[in-house]
DNA sequence: GTGCGCAGCGCACTGAGTGCCATCGGCCCC
DNA sequence: GGGGCCGATGGCACTCAGTGCGCTGCGCAC
């Protein structure tokens, strides 16, 4: 939990480094070198030279998984792992310099953006676990839950992308917030209103109607009968 | 475009022995010491240990490509991007026992995820730049380009996992074929029926209705004018 | 003081990946 | 047939990431 200065110093050479002559130019020994540890100690703090240029992800997951776990059982469940992408879209807006260097890292070495695809899976897996666990019993339950969380961390790294390519100008919550909504419109969660009082445990199976607004009444009509047939029996 | 026996030998031999003690307990001196080949002719048919995991992807994903690129101007973008999942799981049924073992080991190593991971993450750019090809012009565009492509890779994986678990048996298709339903119903396909000539570009309002299935008739139509008239303006 | 534990350090080692050059076999041209 | 060209392969040496092990120095309890 104590912050030790040593990786903040590892951290600090790594990216001065990295950013002066390029990721694969730099070796560890330099990195140490600048820093003036052993070799070593670079290993204790990371276990990969592709681990420090993302030194704080563990402990967001961490936090992004202890939020999901204390989420109350009467939650909306798309609602949440929204809020737990908006949740680690503010941690990297805590620091815009950094994910903004990062970002242009990531981009440019293809060893880096595989190590970043790990760590984003990771945030995946942990929201599709999320809705599986919420899903349970509820036709295709795992399979909406992979599409949602997939959707979600789409959305997530659209807007973060944009607003990182804008050098952290601007806002980067308006961005995010619309795109969950698009997520969100998407998938059905209905808006907290009238009607959300029902027994929710009956509820399993549903039909999801999406339509154009404006379109013609027949043609919700149509959608309506084509979604009530083709319903799968179980 | 001719295959040369030796990347077969190579491929044949990495398994084996993968298969017989594990991945990271095989060096590459082994495959090729197996194989018959000098240690150097391994890295000119694969760049790293871990891309012999995947021996054809570089065709598969080219292949992909060459169908997303020959597309009609008025296919629906969505039905397209559907059929070339649908397209790369024929290729993965094609060898289902290659399969099945190269998801038993990319299961174990995370190594081979994370190699994996960047595989699929290029077939999903892929899907991700066809459609934003499509939905340029459109509002959210660019967004809704990318959670699409998200969409229909998680729901491609998740029936490709699903079908891989069973060891290959049964019809991947099916399974296929109804995940990437789902994702066709969440995000609007209509389908091809009467009334797909309107004008396209105005379909940018949704509206999602939720019901239970056997709910009475009177309340389907309460949640149908609760949905359009709670409807946010923009 | 003495023993203990811990954080860092040095060193040697394995194994992936690369650059360079030698070799060998086919193949064209003369 | 001979000579030269070329592509595929093999061998070798090298860099560098990552690991195991033992040593040292320092704080701390007893």
């Amino acid at each position: 939990m104590t912050k030790p200065p040593m990786r903040d110093a590892l951290v600090a050479a790594a990216f001065q480094l990295f950013l002066e002559r390029g990721y694969e130019q730099t070796t560890v020994d330099e990195i140490v070198a600048l820093a003036g540890v052993g070799r070593r100690s670079f290993f204790r703090y990371f276990p990969s030279k592709e681990d420090v240029v993302f030194p704080d992800h563990e402990r967001c997951l961490a936090d992004m998984t202890a939020y999901l776990a204390e989420s109350p059982e009467d939650t909306e469940p798309v609602e949440r792992v929204c809020a737990a992408a908006r949740m680690v879209l503010l941690m990297y807006a805590e620091n815009p310099a950094f994910s903004v260097q990062r970002y242009r890292l990531t981009k440019k070495v293809p060893g880096l953006r595989a190590s970043e695809l790990s760590v984003v899976w990771r945030y995946e897996r942990a929201l599709a676990a999320f809705l599986r666990g919420r899903f349970a019993g509820r036709t295709d339950g795992m399979l909406r839950a992979d599409v949602i969380a997939a959707a979600v961390v789409a959305a997530h790294n659209n807007a973060l992308r944009s607003w990182l390519r804008s050098d952290g100008q601007g806002d980067a919550t308006t961005a995010v917030d619309h795109a969950l909504d698009y997520v969100k419109a998407a998938f059905g969660t209905p808006p907290p209103g009238p009607g959300g009082n029902e027994p929710r445990q009956e509820t399993e199976d549903v039909v999801v109607l999406v339509s154009r607004r404006g379109a013609p009444m027949w043609r919700v009509v149509q959608e309506i009968e084509s979604a009530l047939t083709n319903q799968p029996e179980n």
